[in-house]
DNA sequence: ATATTAATTAAATAGTTTATTAATATTGCC
DNA sequence: GGCAATATTAATAAACTATTTAATTAATAT
């Protein structure tokens, strides 16, 4: 009933720099990022972000200068290591082999590592208008998505994969089962029971992998 | 330069009742759902919505009382067609037969038909805070969801399907070829190659049955 | 010690946007 | 001709929101 209800850390800061070390800065990156990935950049306003990060909305200035700018430190944040990993997965030895399980893998254990990505992606690359659209577009899926149709083409120029199938499509839904028990786990989570625990995850990469290769049919 | 730039229709209507019959609410309740889809309830201002329909945020007013009036009636709109006709999809003869094949088709088809829905479903159920989030759970995604995977149950008792896939993992993989091409278009269209269109769609339902059964494995 | 710099809050500002309402005008119908 | 239906224009007013300024305290360097 009172007015102090939804307040996250109840700190009850005193103005004036507190004693110790901060990780103000670190708590707004955090909670910016959980922030926009599920609302959006519009749908939240620093007044919330710096609330529930225990802060003011001067802070958010004081760090970093603008809204825009807290959210351009946020992408950097969370997907900066994210590319680079990614990257360091597509050059790998490609010794004659088929790379598509490896990339399944790599691919699905960094979705699991970092939930809130998926979320943000969807809500910045999805809807018109986003941020980061023709950014991500050039330096991500260009690179995830027409990249795992040229290892479907390659692993069918090997021998490996049907040569009946459409590459395009093959990779299309590749990319789709490893992709949207992520990002549709709000309403699929509901009703199928699986988990997408960073230790868990590779009982659902084997799965699909397992389910793309040799398929559901008996016998 | 001039002020009326971003008009589309420019139709310069003057007050009072114009001739002829109206399909103003009709048109209200189309561009409604494109925007909504697009960019969220909160994203969208009457205002928008009123001129691109070519219209004033007055009228959305008159026919629906108020913003929240006008989203409830889209829904309706948008989703009470395409409950039924799923229902009727899931209500089917039963006799012995394995009904995913059935489902699949069904379901791709309705979700070609009305594109605008799939990122509706994103935008209010996946992101927490979505007006319909509940109502969407208990009335689409419970038998959507849990629906396949009781299909695929039931194909593994008849002996159609290898008893050693996990039900929810098979459901989810074969619900997320299903969704994801519609959901993940903008990105996943812009770096492979496949249609979305209703005369085209069968071509993508028969590859992802065909995969989902055979898999992709040479030999 | 003292001055300067860093980190923080409180409070004000100012700007935009937004949903909604009131008043008014034109057409259709009995 | 008069009431009901369908529009527009314009005003309201309320809520928010991003940002700035000033004040306050701690840390650090001199």
């Amino acid at each position: 009933m009172s007015k102090k209800t939804r307040r996250t850390r109840q700190v009850e800061r005193t103005p004036g720099r507190p004693s110790g070390d901060s990780d103000i800065r670190d708590r707004l990156l955090e909670i910016a990022l959980r922030e926009f990935s599920t609302h959006g950049f519009r749908g939240v306003s620093v007044t919330t972000i710096a609330k529930e990060a225990g802060a003011t909305p001067a802070m958010i200035h004081y760090y970093f200068a603008n809204k825009q700018g807290l959210y351009e430190a946020v992408l950097q944040h969370a997907l900066g290591p994210i590319l680079s990993r990614l990257e360091a997965v597509r050059s790998a030895p490609p010794e004659g082999e088929d790379l598509l399980p490896r990339f399944v893998r790599g691919y699905m254990q960094l979705l699991a590592e970092n939930p809130a990505v998926p979320s943000l992606i969807v809500r910045d690359v999805l809807s018109p208008g986003g941020q980061m659209r023709e950014t991500f577009l050039n330096g991500f899926a260009s690179r995830g998505g027409s990249g795992v149709r040229d290892l479907v083409k390659r692993a069918q120029a090997l021998g490996r994969l049907r040569d009946d199938l459409d590459p395009d499509l093959a990779a299309l839904s590749l990319l789709s089962m490893a992709v949207f028990p992520f990002v549709g786990r709000p309403v699929a989570g509901q009703v199928l029971d699986y988990s997408l625990a960073p230790e868990h995850i590779d009982v659902l990469a084997e799965h699909t992998l397992n389910l793309f290769y040799n398929g559901a049919s008996a016998s």
